[in-house]
DNA sequence: TAATCTTTGCAATCGGGTTGCACCAAAAAC
DNA sequence: GTTTTTGGTGCAACCCGATTGCAAAGATTA
């Protein structure tokens, strides 16, 4: 595991307090948060910051946004190695009751085979429905 | 081909000056719609009541929303024997640089399986990238 | 006709996202 | 080592799509 410091210098971003405070968070979190969710978090550090930080790490590769349904982009981030390719993709599954966000890694997708010469930079497949403990 | 009047019959909304008009517009449009290119195209017609005429259309499944994207929820008639399910899906790609909204028609999508007793109500498969036009 | 329910228009609000600006701290140039 | 430059931070304000409270107008029922 490496600490932030460490990610920070490999992907050579600049480091500061609120970037050290904001990527250890990401880091301490098991589901991608919102900006409100890390906002809620690190209640002295403001939120245009970390507004910035995020689109700053997000530039860098540091971390990949999430379009999960709920209407917030949600941040995670990037694995060991991962270049935000859209290769390793899955679905999000939104509970529209519960309005919690599920990943379904386990459902594969197929090669999206765009028309000629189009480009696919990112891909946001959300599926919304019920989830199993709201579907009774 | 049905008329606002008939549509609105079948699926028991009943028929108001404003939600004719947003159904002809609907009906009348190649593109899906945001809310507000059908308030810049009925300039006397409030915004909130185009809204409103718009949820009560979802909900009596008149038309389906689709996220493509942009930011902004879009609408669209629903074809004649649609049920709103999400079988006949298709991607939509979303250029970042040009911004326009293409519908892959072409690229199939294999069933999703979902985890048990999840249910699917609507699926947005968002690709987003360049276009051919936009990707020189 | 009177009472009730629905639709409509207006204005205000909400909430996520974003930006202008002044201040400050770190880095670079002198 | 001091000055200049660059970039990060905090605060407040703004943007914009979506949504709601409320009262007036219209339609429906008793």
């Amino acid at each position: 595991m490496q600490t932030e410091e460490e990610i920070l210098k490999i992907k050579k971003v600049k480091n500061t307090a609120v970037r050290t405070v904001v990527l250890r968070h990401l880091l301490s979190q098991e589901k991608a948060q919102s900006l409100k969710d890390i906002e809620n978090a690190l209640v002295y550090t403001d939120r245009s910051s970390i507004f910035r930080t995020l689109k700053t790490f997000e530039k860098k590769k540091v971390i990949h946004s999430i379009e999960d349904g709920s209407g917030m982009t949600k941040y995670a981030v990037c694995a060991e190695g991962c270049n935000c390719d859209p290769k390793d993709l899955h679905y999000h599954f939104y509970c529209t009751n519960c309005e919690k966000t599920f990943c379904l890694f386990d459902v594969t997708i197929p090669n999206i085979q765009l028309p000629n010469n189009f480009k696919l930079q990112q891909a946001n497949l959300v599926v919304k429905g019920l989830c199993d403990n709201c579907n009774k």
